[in-house]
DNA sequence: CTGGGGATGGGGCCC
DNA sequence: TGGGCCCCATCCCCA
């Protein structure tokens, strides 16, 4: 008996019982178009589907209602139609749209497909030395291509083979080159980059969250326990937890071992964790790179243009460094509070600011303070300066100014109690008893000013 | 409610 | 190529 064919027959029931609204049991709105669909085909196809239909299939009586409004129609039924027939009809038009919805749906077939479609488009062009980069509909040859998954997606190097049963999530693996680290396009970069769609922010209509992640969860099933899924009427709403800046480490702990050796194993640290950023440019697919312009107006200069928006850099390096405000991913902790950075400069500068007082300027009226007319001021994990006069009116003046060694300045807490709880700098000293600063006006603390911070550093510079 | 200023994010570009 | 600086836009807090 001939099997072969059996897949493909029942792939083309399931398509024509779709076009025949035959058992659809989901419903997806897209700018306005309802697509019927059937939540086992969605759920096989897609990761994005799979975790939301996993978590809200208790009931299965009532259809499940998608909306989107962060793509268009036309590329949903692209996509739509590659899910029932295995066929993804790219132009050169519509490849970086469709590609970018893949991404947002999970689907690392589709993703694969687009990457080969533009590489074969980059090839052509580097074969021409045209200085026109191949994506237009100007080559009648490739306007609308159907590619085929057989062809060219499963078999591809990169391409995700975790297609499995067990895998919940399904889709963006760890070792697929698009989601190594929670590789999720913001909303708001799609609402501002697809043809500036607007986004609807009315609850009832409001379009299905994308799993919005801490950059460090790379786990498919991770994402899946962190969402929450809640339907109001027939809208499903995915609500993920926001955990925008977990803090690397303890403030209060911080406010006691914050050595030179520290900041040593800081800068390694940050180093490692911009490996990963550069492992994931590493495998960034051959759309980073374009030669020549994207589109009408052409450029003579080499451009570089970011597959998640219509942002064109220069550099490589310029589209690594802006690739992080796609995936969220923040290397940089600032070691005091925890607030975490996309770049060095950025916590260097927030530390400056924040936790070293480095602004010569009275917080209080502004003016120009120096050393002989100010002085630091430490409330909670900030610090800054106030004049001598505004000390005075405030109050503070007061307060105990401990200096145990004037060579080796120790900010000290106010209160006897809270001697050990020094933000200490002595070099590989490192005295740790944790314990938690009311950030409130009577924990204001006073020092001397001790501009030459050369041993106080809190990031090497 | 509104304006001002600080904090932060991001792009360009030089070294 | 990465680090760093400069600049500007935006957000947010506070008076």
């Amino acid at each position: 008996m001939d099997f072969s064919s059996h897949h493909t027959r029942l792939l083309q029931q399931l398509d024509e019982q779709r076009r025949r609204d035959l058992f659809c049991d989901c419903h997806i709105l897209v700018e306005g178009k309802m697509f019927k669909a059937h939540r086992n085909v969605l759920f096989a196809s897609s990761g994005y589907f799979k975790m939301l239909l996993s978590q809200s299939c208790r009931d299965v009586g009532e259809p499940t209602t998608a909306t989107f409004d962060i793509f268009s129609a036309d590329t949903f039924t692209a996509i739509i139609d590659y899910v029932y027939s295995g066929k993804l009809p790219l132009s050169g038009q519509n490849v970086i749209e469709v590609m970018s919805a893949a991404s947002y749906l999970q689907m690392t077939d589709v993703i694969n497909v687009c990457k080969e479609f533009i590489k074969s488009s980059l090839d052509i062009n580097e074969k021409d030395k045209d200085g026109f980069f191949g994506l237009s509909d100007r080559e009648p040859w490739r306007h609308h291509s159907d590619y085929s998954l057989p062809k060219v997606g499963w078999g591809m190097n990169n391409c995700s083979s975790t297609r499995s049963d067990g895998d919940i999530a399904g889709s963006l693996d760890a070792s697929s080159p698009w989601n190594p680290y929670g590789f999720y396009p913001r909303r708001n970069d799609f609402s501002s980059t697809l043809n500036d769609r607007s986004i609807s922010q009315r609850t009832s209509e409001r379009p299905i969250e994308p799993p919005q992640l801490p950059s460090s969860t790379c786990c498919p099933e991770e994402r899946a326990k962190g969402s929450k899924i809640t339907e109001t009427g027939s809208t499903t709403k995915v609500e993920m937890p926001h955990d925008e800046y977990p803090p690397a480490m303890e403030s209060e702990a911080v406010m006691n071992c914050w050595t030179a050796t520290q900041q040593k194993d800081m800068t390694k640290s940050y180093q490692n964790r911009a490996t990963k950023a550069d492992e994931l440019y590493a495998t960034m697919p051959t759309i980073m790179g374009i030669t020549g312009s994207w589109g009408e107006d052409a450029l003579p200069s080499m451009r570089f243009k970011c597959p998640f928006c219509t942002h064109m850099v220069k550099r490589k390096a310029d589209l690594k460094r802006h690739l992080r405000c796609h995936t969220g991913e923040r290397p940089y902790p600032c070691q005091a509070c925890g607030k975490r950075f996309t770049r060095l400069e950025h916590v260097r500068s927030h530390f400056r600011t924040i936790h070293e007082a480095g602004k010569p300027i009275c917080r209080r009226c502004k003016r120009h303070v120096t050393e002989e007319t100010g002085q630091v001021v430490q409330d909670g994990t900030r610090r800054f300066r106030l004049c001598r006069e505004c000390l005075a009116e405030v109050g503070v003046d007061s307060f105990p100014i401990e200096v145990d060694d004037e060579d080796d300045p120790t900010i000290v807490l106010s209160g006897d109690e809270d001697k050990e709880q020094m933000w200490n700098f002595h070099d590989g000293v490192q005295q740790s008893k944790p314990k938690r600063i009311e950030e409130t006006s009577s924990d204001l603390i006073i020092h001397e000013v001790d501009d030459s911070d050369d041993d106080i550093k809190p990031i090497l510079c």
